[in-house]
RNA sequence: UGCCUGGUAGUGUAAUGGUAGCACCGCAGAUUCUGACUCUGCUUGUCUAGGUUCGAAUCCUAGCCGGGCAGCCA
């Protein structure tokens, strides 16, 4: 790999929207380049937000920019607050060190500004300084007075109408792909009257689904987006940041344009779906004659992982159905599971970088996935010895109660690696896949008349198997090469194995959660039910013995399990004296193979 | 027989009229106190048919195939 292709994030990335993005910065187009993050504070985020999240941060850092972070909460009956701080919390865990100097954030309370020019008001906002105190994050909902503004001059334009519609009726009139629809009868409705039906809807005189507010464009569009579309509807349900101040809520494509102009907004990037509403969000904006210059829309493909879902009802799913224990469930693809599992940011940030940013979905290999947080925990994670499924192992030329002490490295990727103390003893523990009475061809680890390196330790040989009643495998007896110990000549002595161990008079233990992918299929629900394709292996216990060292491991601190995998202590079951530890994922095992 | 949009190795992505490249995966080998990492090599590709051109993945025409769009969701 060159280091032109490398995909680090020192390397800018390149692709269409960027390209666009830096086209309008060489001619100057826009003071500054804004971008922005708009989820609905209706469910957790995800692995396909951690795309969009890097898109729009990365090109605002590229550029010097800001990118806002807006919650886009138009609809209450699905929202919540408990949503809104965990976006929160999972935006700043992706950005952190990498982007959150561009991440803009308002003052607490602060509303957009009004300026009246010509008798026509404007409203904007811009993201408060790093130094303010108290920083949130943008509401749509903050502009909600300044929406109700654009819509009443929408309809003095005659640009709007109240329709009375029923939802059925709306929904036949609206015709199909390929049949015109007609004509509301309320389109002709005088704009007087739906002036004040439009102020009665706010004043609450009417009942959910009884009237609508319509954009007036064209009701035999080929986009059925364009046939009168509804900017808001009655839904008297109290909402997450204004309580009961509302009960008429506008639609996305009414609210979401209008957020971007009074953000200042640049550049408005989501996925491939909103390519249709496009002409909307341009149609409300030019329809509105603003003051300021408008934002403009750009599509790009979302995410779609290899064995994994990111349907936010099919996650809901998982959770309910109690397939998966939570919403940070470390085998879910949400960014609290993700870093729960022990994913770190910087590796999802390589990975979703790394995948590009195309016009036509694509089913992205997660395997691609997998080694981009591989590489990042290679070089990040320090070494320990931990034995998952062990067996115990006695050297019999060592005396009970001696002890051994040799030299660990911490991290042989790491050019001035520090080493820790590891004792060896009579007894310690091996992992039971690391002997075996019968071996496969090729198989170097530990085999009657074998010798094997015990890591960092010694080489031993083997000299008996104690076998039970049962003819089950109690212990295997070996004896040391005391020449070959840590730190004598002898140590460098070539044999085919090393393997891993612990000492078993010196060990601690550990609950272990090996975790495999969810599904079995590469696209879950391909063949119909996605629950059917649920892996029943996804996750698996053991107990396993662990060296000393790692008690006081920290919560969100990677280690490799030499020979096994990257672990990480399970930010909530794990305690002290109790520890718990997720495997965030296995080494490359090309014998397995 | 609607509209929008798109097709490059198995997968993902470059090449913007000038040698089809990179990464992942896979396979083979070297190295190794992690069967990891690292290194070397290999297999496989421009949807099809015409056209323009000295030259086409790129431009044109036709076709084929895929994705999206008919919430008072976003």
């Amino acid at each position: 790999m060159t280091e032109d292709h490398k995909p680090t994030e020192t390397q800018e990335p390149s692709d269409f929207i960027r390209d666009i993005v830096k086209g309008h910065v060489a001619e100057k187009r826009y003071p500054s380049i804004v971008t922005r993050f708009p989820p609905e504070p209706n469910g957790f985020l995800h692995l396909g937000h951690a795309k969009s999240i890097c898109l729009n941060f990365g090109i605002a850092r590229e550029n010097g920019g800001t990118c806002h972070l807006r919650m886009d909460d138009t609809n209450p009956a699905k929202e919540d607050i408990a949503y809104v701080e965990s976006i929160i919390k999972d935006v700043k865990w992706l950005i952190e060190g990498w982007a959150d100097n561009v991440l803009g954030l308002k003052a607490s309370g602060q509303k957009p500004e009004t300026k009246s020019v010509n008798g026509k008001s404007d409203f904007s906002i811009t993201s408060a300084p790093a130094s303010v105190v108290n920083l949130q994050p943008f509401y749509a909902s903050d502009y909600f007075d300044q929406f109700y503004a654009y819509a009443v001059e929408l309809i003095k334009q005659g640009h709007a109408y109240v329709c009375d519609l029923s939802p059925d009726e709306t929904e036949l009139h609206r015709g199909s792909p390929d049949k015109p629809g007609k004509d509301s009868p309320f389109r002709v409705r005088p704009i007087a009257e739906s002036l004040d039906l439009f102020a009665r809807m706010k004043a609450g005189e009417f009942t959910d689904g009884t009237r609508t507010l319509k954009a007036k464009i064209d009701m035999a569009s080929p986009n059925i987006w364009l046939r009168d579309p509804i900017l808001y509807r009655i839904r008297h349900t109290s909402h997450h940041q204004t309580g009961s101040n509302w009960c008429i809520y506008p639609m996305y494509d009414f609210a979401h344009c209008l957020s971007d102009y009074i953000e200042g907004i640049t550049h408005s990037i989501c996925t491939l779906e909103f390519e249709v509403h496009r002409p909307l969000y341009d149609w409300i904006l030019s329809s509105l004659s603003l003051l300021r210059p408008q934002p403009h829309q750009y599509e790009f493909a979302k995410l779609i992982p290899s064995y994994t879902i990111v349907s936010k009802r099919k996650l809901i799913q998982l959770v309910n159905e109690k397939i998966v224990s939570s919403w940070d469930d470390p085998r879910l693809p949400t960014l609290s599971g993700l870093r729960r599992r022990g994913i770190p940011a910087s590796g999802l940030r390589r990975f979703v970088i790394g995948v590009g940013v195309t016009k036509y979905d694509s089913l992205t290999d997660i395997a691609v996935f997998e080694h981009a947080i591989r590489e990042e925990l290679n070089t990040a994670a320090e070494r320990r010895l931990a034995v998952l499924k062990p067996i115990k192992l006695v050297l019999t030329n060592i005396a009970a109660g001696e002890t051994i002490i040799c030299k660990a490295t911490n991290n042989p990727q790491s050019e001035n690696s520090t080493t820790r103390d590891i004792t060896l003893t009579r007894e310690v523990y091996i992992e039971s896949e690391d002997f075996a009475e019968v071996p496969p061809p090729k198989y170097f680890r530990l085999k009657p008349g074998g010798e094997v390196r015990l890591k960092y330790a010694c080489i031993i040989k083997f000299s008996e198997i104690i076998k039970d009643a049962a003819g089950a495998v109690t212990e295997i007896h070996c004896t040391v090469d005391m020449d070959s110990r840590d730190g004598l000549p002898g140590s460098n002595r070539k044999v085919k194995g090393t393997i891993h161990w612990v000492s078993a008079t010196n060990c601690i233990d550990a609950e272990v959660r090996l975790y495999d992918r969810l599904f079995t299929l590469e696209e879950p629900d391909s063949q119909g039910d996605f629950t059917k394709a649920i892996n029943p292996h996804s996750l698996e216990v053991v107990h396993a013995k662990i060296e000393p060292s790692l008690k006081d491991a920290a919560l969100g601190q990677s280690f490799q399990f030499e020979r096994l995998g990257y672990f990480t202590l399970d930010s909530a079951d794990s305690k002290p004296g109790k520890l718990v530890f997720n495997r965030t994922i296995t080494l490359r095992d090309t014998w397995a193979k």
